[in-house]
DNA sequence: CTGTTAGCGCGTTCAG
DNA sequence: CTGAACGCGCTAACAG
């Protein structure tokens, strides 16, 4: 391995001199850099990134650990968070933790180790245990998508009640009144936040939901199947279905087919997290979609101001707006299940 | 920062001892050993390992370069890849080229800098410059999905000629002449050997593929788009798609919606990689499916077999069988067309 | 079984 | 404008 020694030795300065020049610090004459520049050149001389942050306390490099790495909604936050690091001469390191509060702690443990300088969360539970960790090592944490107990941290997210309200009010003018909720976990704000706004919606419409509608799961198309499953074989099954996220909307498709329901006229279907046009030959189900990209972009921003103002300022909670897409997979009810 | 000085002090012994015990090498007693970890759970001592990499010369990390995060097929093999790093103790660092040579180079370098180990990479094009700055450094490399034009390279990936060719022949067998393929990149060696393995199953039927019906252009749906359209708008339009990955499919099927053509009536259209049921309310059609997960592990295994096997070993070459899916995009050509 | 010595490759500090 | 000395936190290579 060449080290910045050797590129002294040949450039006939010292060790220091060539950090000037790798490193555009302080001043060296113009004579002397274009010798460096030479001897790096000839020699293929090459920094280590290690040494160098070992030495400088800081590694340049931020973390992001998503849920799931297979969700287009989630690789697309990746990607903004991707971009922004990427423009301010940072690495991102991605883990992905399958939803499971170990893993998480897991992967933080070893990003602690790594010296990250920065941390883009999104929790796998309200109640995370891996904040208690980064902030006992006074790393700086961006939240993202999700919301977690812990006070005085900064978020980035999507608006999941307002998303959900919408696209209920949307099917209550439709004329549905038996909606059924298919969410995910129980301790995942998102989850919980629609399922708050459906209620807010049918609240503010004078009605009372059922409560033997809105099912707990899991955020995948199996779970979603097997909640849909469930919601479709009641006696008074509902005429629509709200499903919590993409993946779960697929699974409940499925199971319409399995039923023999058909989409919309049989059973309106709506849900949170658009798919990619990359994915849709035809465009179909009616969605509440968030800005995925902006929304790593932002996060990782925040996260940067945060490192760079040395600052001790307060934490903010950025909450952007969902916008609700209709298309083919709502309509109004068939007669005799609206009321 | 507690450092291991800290924790050789509270436990009054040498930081060489803390070094045996935290790595559980070379003999240490048990009690002093217990000692140790006392002061080590007291101080809440976490080892850095960036110091510890810097020493050792080894950074238990892996990289991966994907050329397109938001395809599935890549996050599997990225899962793979991930859980075979993560049993054997190593880091893994994504990185997304997005089909780009220079982001490729980009990564590549600040990996160097980096110090990782060894580096799976989906090359961006067959004639990577990049593995020529990996081979100057000597960091271990396995290419990924794709082949390349430098030699003695380890490859894993999946047989593209024969999925292709078997896809053909299965169109054949329906009865259908003129047959377009909508290709990615000419520099990429998965379009090369798909049309490779179309023409080879022409050849053998003792036919002669039509030079018109071949296009190339990207790997995403806008471009599977554009192709299909061009093709469906000549004189005399195919009666099958080949599409040469799963996005270009879904631009296929969206171009065959606007041109009012039914697939698989009017049209068939079958494609390479399957989507993942996660996506699939529906599965329709008709794929030539590589197993992305199994690739990723493989591939990953493979990596770790160089670096701890001390060796030279000659370059391996994996090529993983195909499986061809049949489902309901393909069928017989309409009447008069398949001649 | 444990400690000492000597760096890994760099950048900070302070003299020149 | 440049260089010498030092140390970041850790572990390899030796003693003992």
């Amino acid at each position: 391995m060449i080290t910045i020694s050797d590129v002294a030795r040949h450039a006939g300065v010292s060790t220091m001199t060539v950090s000037r020049v790798i490193n555009r610090s302080g001043y060296t004459s113009a004579p002397t850099r274009l010798r460096v520049e030479r001897a790096v050149a000839h020699l293929g001389y090459v920094p280590n990134a290690l040494a160098r942050q070992l030495r400088s306390k800081r590694s340049k490099t931020l973390a992001l650990l998503i849920t799931d790495i297979t969700n287009p909604f989630f690789t697309s936050v990746a990607r903004g968070a991707e971009d922004v690091a990427g423009d301010h001469g940072f690495g991102l390191l991605f883990c992905n933790t399958d939803e499971s509060e170990e893993k998480e702690i897991e992967y933080v443990s070893m990003l602690i180790q790594r010296q990250v300088d920065g941390v883009l969360l999104v929790p796998a539970s309200l109640s995370s245990r891996s904040m208690g960790l980064l902030r006992a090592r006074a790393v700086p944490v961006v939240v993202v998508d999700r919301r977690v107990r812990a006070a005085g941290v900064d978020v980035v997210r999507g608006d999941s009640e307002g998303g959900a309200y919408q696209l209920i009010r949307h099917l209550l003018s439709l004329g549905h009144r038996r909606i059924a909720v298919l969410a995910g976990a129980r301790s995942v704000s998102t989850t919980l936040d629609r399922v708050a706004g459906y209620r807010r919606a049918f609240v503010e419409a004078g009605l009372k939901p059922d409560r033997d509608l809105v099912r707990y799961g899991g955020y995948h198309a199996a779970e979603g199947y097997e909640m849909a499953m469930g919601v479709l074989a009641m006696r008074r099954p509902p005429s629509a279905i709200f499903a919590v996220n993409n993946f779960i909307a697929a699974g409940a498709l499925a199971a319409a087919r399995t039923m023999g329901r058909r989409v919309p006229d049989d059973l309106s279907i709506v849900a949170f997290d658009d798919l990619p046009t990359n994915w849709l030959a035809d465009p179909f189900l009616t969605v509440a979609a968030q800005p995925a990209y902006e929304l790593g972009q932002r996060a990782a921003e925040l996260l940067l101001e945060r490192l760079e103002g040395d600052g001790k300022r307060r934490a903010r909670s950025i909450v952007l707006p969902t916008e609700v897409i209709v298309r083919r997979s709502s309509g109004p009810p068939a007669r005799g299940l609206a009321a």
